[in-house]
DNA sequence: CTCAAATCGGACTTAAACAGTCGTATATAG
DNA sequence: CTATATACGACTGTTTAAGTCCGATTTGAG
C-alpha cells in the first residue's frame, strides 16, 4: 500500500542515468537495461512514455537512443510519475475517479480530512526534482 | 498506486463514528456497517485489528461492541494504518522487506533520494490525528 | 539499396494484492 | 438457556501490477 510501482522506480533510475551523462549524450534502452538489470521490454515502454510526455527526447534508428529534454531542476518526481502512470498519485479513489466510483461517497465522513493528507503527499512528490537525484 | 486500502478507509470512518459518540458509549459493528453501507464481515475484521492494537476496546457478548481506548488527539493516522495493515506505508519495497527483496538493490541509484520522499510521506500520515477527523 | 540497430506500440500471460464472503467458535447479558 | 455480539481463519473472485511477445517503423552505416 502506498508503494511506487516498479515502472516508476525503473523510470527514475533510467532518468538519473541519462541525466548524469555529460553534455546531453544519447543513451540506449539496452545500455540501461544491462547496467541495472532491468527487463528490457518493460524499461522500453517506460522510456517511451517519458518520451511522449516530453521529459526525454527519443532518437530513432541506428545509433539512436534517448537524451534529456529538460533541465533536471525543472523535472519534479510528480511529473515523472504522471508521465509514466498517466495519473497523479491519489490517496483515495473518489479523488481521481469521482464520487460515483465509491459506494459510500455520500455518507463518507473522511473525505475532507483526507484531502489535507493528500495535499501533503503531493508536496512530498513535488518537492523533489531530478536534479536532487543525480 | 499510492492509494489507501478500503480496509483503512473503513477503519477511519468507523473510528470517526466511535470517537464522535459522547462519553465512550459502545457502538456495534452492525450499527456502523448499516449506517455507512460497509460490508459487515470486512468491517468486523478491521475493528478486530484495531482492538488488538489497542486503539479501541471490544466488549463481547450481548450488548457488546466497541468503544475508544485512547484520546483521539493521541491517535495518528499512521498508527491506525499500522494497526489495520500490520505494516507502515513505505514507498519502496526495499525499505520494508530489506535489500534482498529487490533484484536491483545493489546498483539502485535512487534509494537514498527516495528516503527523503519517504520521510515526507510519513510526516503526512503522522501529522493528522483522529481528533482532526472528528 | 540493403541491412542491422534502435524506438514504437499493442496484445498477451502470469503473479500478487485486495475486496469481499463463509463457516464456526467463543463470550455474556438477561 | 439463548439470542446477540465479537473472534478468527479459510476461502473465492476481482483488480492491478509485472513481465513477455510479436510485429512495425525509423534511420545511420556499409
Ligand atoms: S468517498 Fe470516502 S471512502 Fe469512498 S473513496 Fe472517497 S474517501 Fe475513500
Ligand atoms: S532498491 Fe531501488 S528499486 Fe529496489 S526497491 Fe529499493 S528503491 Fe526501489
Amino acid at each position: 500500500m502506498v508503494r511506487l510501482s516498479k515502472r516508476v522506480e525503473y523510470g527514475l533510475i533510467a532518468l538519473r542515468h541519462i541525466a548524469s551523462q555529460r553534455g546531453a549524450e544519447i543513451v540506449t534502452a539496452k545500455e540501461i537495461s544491462d547496467k541495472y538489470g532491468i527487463p528490457f521490454d518493460l524499461l522500453a515502454k517506460v522510456l517511451q512514455r517519458l518520451s511522449k510526455a516530453g521529459v526525454i527526447v527519443s532518437h530513432q534508428g541506428v545509433r539512436g537512443g534517448y537524451s534529456l529534454a529538460l533541465d533536471p531542476r525543472a523535472v519534479q518526481v510528480s511529473t515523472i510519475i504522471h508521465a509514466i502512470e498517466g495519473t497523479t498519485p491519489v490517496i483515495a479513489q473518489c479523488m481521481s475517479d469521482g464520487p460515483a466510483s465509491c459506494e459510500v461517497f455520500d455518507v463518507c465522513t473522511i473525505k475532507s480530512p483526507l484531502t489535507k493528507v493528500q495535499a501533503n503527499i503531493e508536496r512530498a512528490f513535488m518537492s523533489m526534482t531530478l536534479a536532487e537525484i543525480v
